[in-house]
DNA sequence: TATGTAAATGACAGCGTTGTCATTAAACTA
DNA sequence: TAGTTTAATGACAACGCTGTCATTTACATA
């Protein structure tokens, strides 16, 4: 805070703090105090202490710009993503922007077409035009193994997050979701309900998720000795509209369902919509559950039971994960997250 | 591209092309080129030309850490935001982004909690920290009085995207949605349908679209010398459980409404489910129209008949005001966007 | 205590721009 | 044409950090 004289006028002109202050203050040279900032190793504890406390006491926050024009890093990490869940990014987001705020990291936001022809270029001048040091990528770039190869040649520094466990072998970082044992848990439970005759609506096939769901499904029938019914098996995208579609097939059928699996919230609540619709109670008359516990699944009436997935959390893990790679820091090479059955009100027992 | 022989292998390094190189290559100097980067006056057009050739010859980026640590500038806006609505926010940033992409900006998201007793500081401190060159603001916080003080007694840039006209007048630049007019058309057009019992679900009172909506509503019906039905009007937040509990309200009456405004897409799609439940057939026996074209309409069934929201438009429109107003471009003050009745499956005519 | 070694710390150049001010070239003016 | 004004352009020092390498300090050893 210094004090300048304009004609006759007083301006108090908060200067702007920089290394220099902090060094003055804590008695130190301003290298010292950049090893501190950057957690440097050989910097006597007492020191550290001193310039921590003089950081602290001027509220000093180091210049990105200064650093990344210094360094050969940028202290960005890019978040890339095609995702038509809204609620999903937002939760992405808020994770990693939760890391990064703590790491002085900046995060550059780029959504994308998955599916266009040049995605990969697209990724690739991205890293180099923005300099980032680093990437977060969520189904189905995640999942797409041309791209996951050329960054590895480029030697890019990346975390996946993944629902399939066949992916997580290849050596690369990733976050993985467990959507198989999550799906699994999710039959389990109905069947201790007394449901045998369960259906599933599956999700979109290029989202890798649908399959880990759908083997989730099937293992716990298998191991509860129940006969899969191919009637009770429904093609689908993860869309509310597919959901609709899905339970007035099985609806039309002659032996209907006791309960419906749908491979997310929007499924189920467009088949817990179809359902009343036909004039059928839930849960008394059908049991229907979801997946992911999107805000979605608190919007029907009754509300969903569903596994929820902890995004926010799975970005949190994933984000650190990327930035101890980049400080080249030891670190976990997978994660592991198992979404957690949340039982509401849309299942109860079924006493056939 | 230069090549070094190290021990017996040749790599090649792909150099950063910087201003220096750019300045080698148009045969002036880089302050030269740093005046074309910057659009800046004063430089004759020939060699305007010569060095845009270099730089689109060298594929030549600047550095934004250089130029931000250079410059009084951060090239950095923010994007601060409050709000539930995840499609919402998401429409918003991409917008955002598609400015900041082409004019080299980047962005800087913070979500917040709008109701956080210490938010001004909060917000102060944000721009403090990161050197905001500029802030976007959305509802609620675009409606905070008191931010808006304290920003401009700091001569902070900024942009409002707001939706109460009431809010206009201040001489800070604004985004003005104008839902009163949306919601007078989207009640004409009920009107015309040959209905007149009809009901109205408020939104969230803290949000400023509420009364304008409110507002557009009244208007309407009086135009058309329809008396306003106290009974009609429901009090109620933007949510599915509000109009799933305000049509429960309504559906109690001995004399119902022939049609339904849900303030918000949410709110129409818990009238829905409500009448539903009930086993109202809609729209052939009541009619129902939202607000905000928000995903939510699609995925119910009838789809809703409710008022296209421009917000990727108004994001941009936004952005571009308030990078001008940075650049110290001269710009309009306000920019009107006028939301657009969308008719889907939700309404239908009345003969009473 | 003297000596060698490893651990801390510091001095200083540079990162790629922009701002300031000086210089040069162009365009008037009489 | 020479002199004067104005428009273009350039030289060079910041900006706030980090990397490199030199120097100092602490610690262990004989």
């Amino acid at each position: 805070m210094s004090v300048w004289l304009i004609h006759n006028k007083i301006r108090i002109i908060n200067m702007k703090i920089t290394i220099s202050e902090v060094a003055v203050k804590a008695g130190v040279s301003i290298k010292t105090v950049s090893r501190v900032i950057n957690n440097e190793i050989g910097v006597r504890s007492a020191t550290k202490d001193k310039v921590q406390a003089a950081m602290d006491e001027l509220n000093y926050r180091p210049s990105q710009a200064a650093r990344s024009l210094a360094s050969t890093q940028s202290f960005q990490v890019g978040f890339i993503y095609d995702n038509p869940n809204a609620y999903y990014i937002i939760d992405m987001q808020n994770g990693i922007l939760n890391v990064c705020r703590k790491q002085n990291y900046e995060l550059l936001i780029h959504p994308c077409d998955a599916k266009s022809a040049n995605i990969i270029d697209e990724v690739l001048f991205l890293i180099k035009r923005s300099n980032l040091d680093g990437l977060v990528l969520t189904p189905p770039l995640s999942e797409n193994q041309q791209l996951i190869f050329e960054l590895q040649k480029r030697n890019v520094k990346f975390v996946r997050v993944i629902s399939g466990k066949g992916m997580v072998e290849d050596a690369a970082h990733c976050v993985y979701l467990n959507d198989r044992a999550a799906a699994f848990s999710v039959t389990q439970y109905l069947i201790d309900l007394g449901h045998k005759d369960i259906a599933f609506i599956c999700g979109d096939p290029e989202h890798k998720s649908s399959p880990e769901r759908f083997e989730g499904y099937q293992q716990a029938l298998r191991q509860n000795n129940i006969k899969i019914e191919p009637n009770f098996l429904i093609d689908g995208e993860y869309s509310f509209e597919s959901g609709v579609n899905g339970a007035k097939q099985l609806l039309s059928l002659k032996k209907r369902p006791t309960a419906i699996f749908g491979s997310n919230d929007e499924i189920a609540a467009g088949a817990l919509f179809a359902c009343r619709l036909d004039g059928i109670d839930i849960p008394t008359e059908i049991s229907i559950v979801g997946f992911e516990n999107s805000p979605f699944s608190r919007q029907t009436l009754p509300k969903l039971t569903t596994a929820d997935q902890p995004t926010e959390s799975v970005a949190i893990a994933a984000t650190q994960l990327l930035i101890n790679q980049i400080k080249n820091i030891p670190t976990n090479t997978v994660i592991e997250f198992n979404p957690e059955l949340l039982v509401r009100e849309s299942t109860t027992n079924f006493n056939g």
